[in-house]
DNA sequence: GCATAATAGCTGCCAAAGCAGTAAGTGCCG
DNA sequence: CGGCACTTACTGCTTTGGCAGCTATTATGC
């Protein structure tokens, strides 16, 4: 059933596409990291910001499963960003396991004079690839990511659909 | 000089790059690893073996620049590999810095035992793409890699080319 | 309606990566 | 030749993520 992309004769770990996702991560990281920091906050902090920016999340939990982070990790994460006034947590009667988290006017200004640093960066990294490159090259990740979610968890994929 | 492939205005977090591929290493991972493990490595101790059986680095440094890993947590795991036989550290006369490391029998058994699993399940996962997809994705990562080391350390890839 | 399972968030603990500093060795330049 | 910068590997310390367990709450099945 599976098609025969790799080879046991030929595999050369550096054609991976796990070797390749995985070092193009580290390389971002390494270059958005220092971005962000120089503004005082760590990279983590940040997507969590900008999940509550994008309207993707609102609660913990939405956060750990799009940016697959652990969920006792992101509660400390979100202990400091309460503690510095970006965002509050709201009990919500609809569903009383559930915390909301909403950014507060600080949290929102400071999400806001992230982006324009982080998409400038980006477009600067990009500048070798034509528009055409980076449509399909987004396309394919995503389809990836889509596709490993499938199989890590075929269920959820299913109800989703 | 730049390219506008992002824009403030309309940047989402869920299709910049940077996202993605952290999502695609961690869904990879999240597969991969179980496979790795229930033969009895961590899968950082395969990529070790793989390195070294590819002929990719012979030296720790060479592991470290190829999988952006650190230096001290790479020596903890070598100490590991080179207890359980794997492994041995040579000291050449050529540069007493460096610490050659060859695969023992045992080792390179290992690493031939643990491709073919890692293989199958690559091609499994990507059963969905076509030949095409998987070729532009992997020349795309490629050429993303390149264009980020590049950022990062301009000196050392001049002085490569 | 009640018992059981499942979900959300949190806490403490542990393992692992990141960081800075050290020591040995090499290359460069006066 | 001697000094200084740089490289390589390694070692402790710190920080962080990952994991298991806990509580409160909600959904499910009988």
């Amino acid at each position: 059933m599976s098609k025969q992309h790799y080879r046991v004769s030929t595999y050369k770990a550096q054609l991976s596409v796990g070797y390749l996702v995985k070092r193009a991560h580290s390389l971002m990281l390494d270059i958005m990291e220092p971005v962000i920091e120089q503004r005082g906050f760590s990279f983590i902090q940040y997507v969590v910001l900008t999940c509550l920016n994008d309207g993707i999340a609102v609660n913990p939990k939405d956060i750990c499963t799009q940016y697959r982070h652990d969920s006792g990790a992101l509660t400390r994460v979100i202990d400091q960003l309460a503690e510095r006034g970006l965002l509050e947590r709201v009990r919500r009667d609809r569903d009383r396991r559930k915390v909301e988290l909403q950014l507060t006017p600080a949290g929102r200004e400071t999400i806001e004079s992230l982006i324009p640093l982080v998409v400038d960066k980006l477009n600067e990294v990009l500048t070798d690839f034509s528009k055409a490159e980076v449509q399909e090259l987004l396309r394919l990740l995503v389809k990836l990511n889509t596709t490993l979610q499938a199989h890590i968890d075929p269920a959820a994929m299913a109800a989703e659909a």
